[in-house]
DNA sequence: TTTATATGATAGTTTTACTATTATATAAAA
DNA sequence: TTTTATATAATAGTAAAACTATCATATAAA
């Protein structure tokens, strides 16, 4: 029992320090002053912020309720963030990120660019499910987040000057990367980008209103259960590439 | 020249007072304390509120400048608007119901379901352009508040009760009506809403991205000319709906 | 052991988001 | 015409948000 317990204690140091190396997101180091990844106050920074920010909605988040939350002080906080749009950034990033990750590992062996885009899709719908990136990311409640905060994080008069820093580079890759699926799928198809920002937003979108305003779609969600979502969107690039499913 | 300026004045007149009857915009009573329309303060702050936050961003828009802006005070503001978000739901639903209004009107004689359609999607992308509504109201400003500021209108903690109260009527009863082009078009369509929603957003949300993010579209847009976005949006139709064009 | 660095504790400033009060102008009712 | 109701302006104030600054202490690196 006592050698199980330190088996134990030893496997999940092990899990983590290979996680850590493994996948460490790497972001743009504008977005933040100090990285929180380096530090256990930084975690817990990212971990209590994505909690905080889905339970009040980022309106009504700020660092000061972060803090008594995770047991720290406001000054701290702001050691590693400028401000809230900041770690807003950072955390959509990380989503971003994230879903890429996911859509690599999970198309490695796949020749088939139909089945690669299916692939995208469901991870589009459900990055949320499967193996978590780290422990201190809850991706299902990332992916919450993302899905009624997300947009917020670029539509702000700081976009174009955010944008030259490079603050969206993750977002773009992950669109692009989407795109040449699309394109080895039809290559006389015109619109590949806005095809794959759309399947990107338009999978965020339509969760949401299924949740909130229901007239506004016709799926239904169920609990973190989104395989109406993933049906459609791939109804919809079958259509659009001229593909039969 | 005195009976001329008498004659301007008096035309001038007619021509507020029928507008202010053939299309004063009615919305629902508990987004504002006072209606705005009804009065000279009401309409300025209405207009001067939609070239502020065009101008600063929704975010670092706040009463006080508005009411500098205007020349009035704070206080007076607050006596129409709860607080800047309602101001904003009344703006957006503003639009929703000008949109609306614009397919009512030049759907009028037309019978043919796929050109309604067409109609429809021209007046997403160009409600901006031909006749304005009201001289309070700059259409082509408004419309770049949608695109930059409009979503925000919904993604909040408050929607399920604001939605309860009726604040997102508009909205839903724009889609439903585009909903119903889609199903005269194409009756075996199985996402008529999520269809009419998502040439809204995706309306909005190109336009955005050329302007800010155009890696993450294939359209361009160059001074409020939206024909491309336009030539899309009816691609993508025509393909998801089965019609050639 | 020294020194650098991170965090905590505390306090303070400026701006935002309001609320309250009174005065005055204007419009409606008597 | 006078009274009365209502709208707006002017002013002042409060509470919270969004920071910044300082110093003490704990911990890690040199």
């Amino acid at each position: 029992m006592m050698l199980g317990h330190h088996f134990k204690l030893f496997s999940f140091v092990f899990l983590y320090s290979y996680m850590a190396i493994a996948i460490k997101i790497s972001l743009n180091e504008g977005i933040y002053l100090r990285d929180p990844q380096d530090s256990s106050l930084g975690r817990n920074i990212i971990k209590h912020s994505i909690l905080l920010i889905e339970d009040v909605g980022f309106e009504t988040f700020n660092f000061k309720k972060l803090a008594q939350e995770m047991n720290s002080t406001e000054a701290s906080i702001y050691r590693y963030f400028e401000n809230k749009h900041l770690l807003l950034i950072y955390l959509v990033s990380w989503y971003w990120e994230w879903v890429s990750y996911l859509i690599r590992i999970n198309t490695l062996n796949i020749e088939d660019p139909k089945k690669k885009l299916e692939i995208v899709i469901n991870s589009f719908v459900s990055a949320s499910l499967d193996n978590p990136s780290t422990e201190f990311v809850d991706e299902s409640k990332l992916h919450n987040l993302i899905i009624a905060e997300g947009t917020k994080a670029y539509h702000t008069k700081e976009v174009d000057d955010e944008n030259g820093k490079g603050f969206f580079k993750t977002y773009k890759q992950l669109i692009n990367m989407v795109a040449g699926v699309i394109v080895e799928i039809n290559p006389t198809f015109k619109y590949p980008y806005a095809l794959a920002s759309n399947l990107f937003e338009m999978s965020n979108n339509h969760i949401y209103f299924a949740k909130h305003l229901p007239r506004l779609t016709d799926i239904q969600v169920s609990e973190n259960k989104y395989s109406e979502v993933e049906k459609m969107l791939n109804y919809f690039s079958a259509k659009l590439l001229g593909y039969e499913r």
